[in-house]
DNA sequence: GTCTATAGCGGGATAGAC
DNA sequence: GTCTATCCCGCTATAGAC
């Protein structure tokens, strides 16, 4: 526990955090097959090989990044544990989808663009968490058009269709632009409850 | 012009054309770093160092098959010749979107992919290609909201949002799924028209 | 836990024969 | 126009010293 005395080039409680953030930020950069562990250790400041004591080999680091962001995703939903008329869900829904992600534009783009560099079993892992995602907000507009306060003719491209423009925001947002992060929650909660509206 | 009488492995017709269909094949499918010039040779069926015959190097086929890709569709676009009231505009657009991308799966997943690997320049000439594009439908915005036919807060963030929407379209669609091309660009066409709806 | 060194492989691109 | 052969480089991952 000591924190002087360590022993010569010791650091792993302070490099571990380090190979993870040093490759999060290179790959979303580069694209994980155009990454290589020599970049990451450089990143990070130590020989390649010392990176081989915090991760088994490149495949398992992409996936650990992968999966960290996607607990943290659902963890999010769960906690928020929305409820009430499904107007009031969607609504939540989307701002909690915003707030979730643009503060990790890293991660969402590592979530979108490198799922076929993933193992076919770390890609089936992460496949069905996304899944739980998507249902998410599909029980909400199937509810909602149960409840006659919706109008989709088809509850999963409605569902699809909404992630894919709330996941494009990632895309292009950016923290210095004019619009700051309530404006673009309220922008997005009237662009979608509008677009399944009657 | 003789069809026969052709000289030894001399094929230079019909290899051309091969060589950017694997390139997109394989491209669409592993990414451009994954996908080495060999695996696309093979897939062509000649050796390595005869694609160098069609390309002068890889980054110039990737850059071939985007550009290709952006002239086809603003070639659609100015064909379509969309005019009339916001409205009619706005359908048109999401429809002729909907029928050039839908059909070009491979294409759309690299022109969305690979851009972080084209070269600086490269990259150049296709945004300001994509951002044709988008100032299309951002022009049918801003003409719908001075008309008061739509309401939208803010006519780049709903530009951005709709192109999202249109663009996830192609990640998930499959030919031999229970809707049909018409079908879609029905539902979308719904969506879109009542996101930016008073 | 990190280093140096290296095994073993595969990459892009070129040269020259045919 | 295609082939074979090759240059030179960088990659992942491991071995063994410290």
């Amino acid at each position: 526990m000591s924190v002087m005395a360590r022993k010569q080039g010791s650091h792993s409680d302070i490099t571990g955090p380090k190979v993870h953030d040093a490759a999060l930020r290179l790959i979303a950069r580069h694209g994980y097959a155009a990454v290589s562990m020599r970049q990451i250790a450089a990143e990070v400041g130590v020989q390649a090989g010392a990176l081989y004591n915090y991760t088994p080999d490149k495949q398992t680091l992409l996936f650990d990044l992968m999966h960290n962001h996607m607990k943290d995703v659902l963890a999010a939903l769960a906690a928020a544990g929305l409820q009430g008329d499904p107007v009031a869900r969607l609504d939540g829904f989307t701002r909690l989808h915003i707030r979730i992600h643009l503060p990790r534009p890293d991660q969402v783009f590592i979530a979108y663009m490198e799922l076929r560099n993933l193992s076919p079993d770390n890609f089936d892992t992460l496949e069905a968490l996304r899944r739980q995602y998507e249902t998410a907000l599909e029980d909400i507009l199937r509810d909602g058009v149960a409840a006659g306060v919706f109008c989709v003719p088809d509850t999963r491209i409605a569902t699809m269709a909404i992630i894919a423009m709330l996941t494009g925001l990632s895309h292009w947002y950016r923290d210095d632009g004019r619009l700051g992060l309530d404006e673009i929650e309220d922008i997005y909660a009237d662009l979608v409850r509008k677009s399944v509206s009657r």
